[in-house]
RNA sequence: GGAAGGGUGGCCGAGUGGUUUAAGGCAACAGUCUUGAAAACUGUCGUGGAUGAAAGUCCACCGUGAGUUCGAAUCUCACCCCUUCCGCCA
């Protein structure tokens, strides 16, 4: 959530954002509501005052004005229950207002009001010739028996699938892979200073977080439709639809030292997501399902460094895609298509050639101190200040960069190569994946 | 899942209805002493909110939420978490 001070003090660039978001929120509303709430938190405050003063005195008092004195304290007590209530339903309308509001856009951000504004910012590879047609990979998974949506729609349902054999093993060396990234500080100096970024080159703990989360933490983290998650109701349990989430509020209500940040994590997790409302859209294939795995770089900087951490991780990504061979491009995300939370959100999208078309592999968050407000994650600085922390989320790998492996890859008898970076980290060290 | 015990400030810990809404200790910070350090002594030492130029004043917070009461860290109920034992289990 935003500042409330920010938003009476900035009250039309905040509806200008908001319009410029997609998002309607009523800022006139939610200032009338905030004077009426202050108005009503001092009128409680006064009495409150009031009954503590009436309760020294009582224990004072001798038996005589004891029992005027709490007829006094039984009248304070009335007005708290009549204004009282009028606070919470003042409040309630309040924070639903305040909680819809979307975080402020950075000033690169461009302005417009679905994907077609994105900008790319840069691209990378030569996009690759083929001399047959290339084949989109849920063929190739069938051919090559890596991907059975058939039985998994019998079992499970669609948009699940059983993953075999060699792709198995392949997402679990791209996992690897990356885990050798981003534990290895001399790899990350590396690659800061390739890019000119003054940032700590502190390696990424690795983390297997919960994937259940419990739904008023999720609230708080403000990122996923509630219509967009899993539900265990019966436990009062949503299944997360990123390491983010678990990860995000893991220091929450906490008060961190300065000299602790940067904090960088990076979480293995599986991602449960309902895809409601895209029906009809990518249903073949692991491009868009239920449930997928998740490699998630998470990150708490002091404000002034969350700028910087975030062109830092897009430089990781871009690494770690950049090895695998396959072209991409980057994509600064326009102010109507970016997530709520969002200072600044930059895409990486992998060419597929199957698809003939670039599709999103990675994403790469700043969130300033947006989560942190609610979370209530705050640091304290070497001048003694007690400060939100900024916060930087981003994905390192999913199943999607297995698209474009096995689309770019694809050879004219069927079968895949495997990317030599990913070879090492393949039990067998295999040069093809072949159907067996 | 069953039984018992517990959750108090950065940490330890006293407090079981009203003596300032938190004793005491540790840690931390500053100062005195010292050539320097340690020790000792003195002082400071939670978070948020309201108001104010500031000093300050006021309010809230003792796991969370509700209740009883003129008054709740303290009593009641629900929930969450931790510890120990039993059961089940990869």
């Amino acid at each position: 959530m935003l500042d409330i001070k920010f938003i009476r003090e900035n009250a039309e660039t905040v509806k200008k954002n908001c319009e410029d978001r997609k998002m309607k929120c009523d800022i006139d509303r939610l200032l009338i509501l905030d004077e009426k709430r202050r108005e009503l938190m001092l009128a409680v405050e006064e009495l409150n005052a009031e009954k503590n003063k009436i309760n020294n005195q009582i224990q004072k008092a001798s038996s005589e004005e004891k029992g005027k004195l709490i007829e006094q304290g039984k009248e304070v007590k009335d007005k708290l229950e009549k204004t009282e209530p009028e606070l919470e339903k003042v409040n309630a309308e309040y924070k639903s207002i305040l909680y819809a509001i979307p975080n402020m856009h950075s000033e690169d951000t461009p302005i417009g009001p679905d994907e077609s504004c994105n900008e790319v910012i840069k691209k990378v590879g030569e996009i690759p010739k083929f001399d047959f047609q290339p084949k989109e990979h849920w063929e190739l998974g069938a051919e090559l028996d890596l991907i059975d949506s058939v039985r998994a729609a019998k079992v499970s349902g669609s948009r699940f699938n059983y993953l075999k054999g060699d792709l198995v093993l392949l997402e679990f060396a791209l996992m690897q892979f990356a885990f050798s990234v981003l534990t290895d500080a001399k790899i990350l100096k590396e690659i800061a200073e390739k890019n000119n970024l003054k940032v700590s080159a502190k390696p990424f703990i690795p983390v297997l977080p919960p994937v259940m989360i419990r739904p008023e933490i999720m609230n708080r983290m403000a990122r996923l439709d509630p219509e967009e998650m899993y539900s265990l109701e019966r436990d009062n349990l949503n299944l997360i639809g990123s390491a983010e989430h678990t990860l995000g509020a893991m220091y929450a209500d906490e008060i961190l030292d300065a000299k602790e940040l940067p904090i960088r994590l990076v979480g293995f997790s599986t991602a449960f997501r309902r895809e409601a409302g895209s029906y009809n859209k990518d249903m073949k294939g692991i491009l868009r399902v239920h449930q997928f795995n998740k490699l998630e770089m998470e990150s708490f900087t002091e404000p002034d460094k969350s700028l910087d951490e975030q062109n830092f991780i897009v430089a990781i990504q871009e690494h770690l895609i950049g090895a695998l061979g396959v072209p991409y491009q980057v994509v600064s995300i326009c102010t109507g298509d970016m997530g709520k939370p969002d200072v600044r959100q930059i895409d990486i999208e992998t060419w597929m050639p199957g698809q003939n078309k670039y599709r999103e592999t990675n994403t790469s968050d700043l969130i300033g101190d947006f989560q942190a407000r609610r979370l209530n994650t705050r640091f304290r600085s070497d001048d003694g200040k007690v400060e939100y922390v900024h916060m930087n989320d981003a994905t390192a790998f999913s199943g999607r960069p297995m698209i474009a492996i096995m689309e770019n890859y694809q050879q004219a008898d069927g079968s895949i190569k495997v990317p030599k970076v990913l070879k090492k980290f393949m039990p067998g060290n295999p040069d093809f994946i072949v159907k067996k």
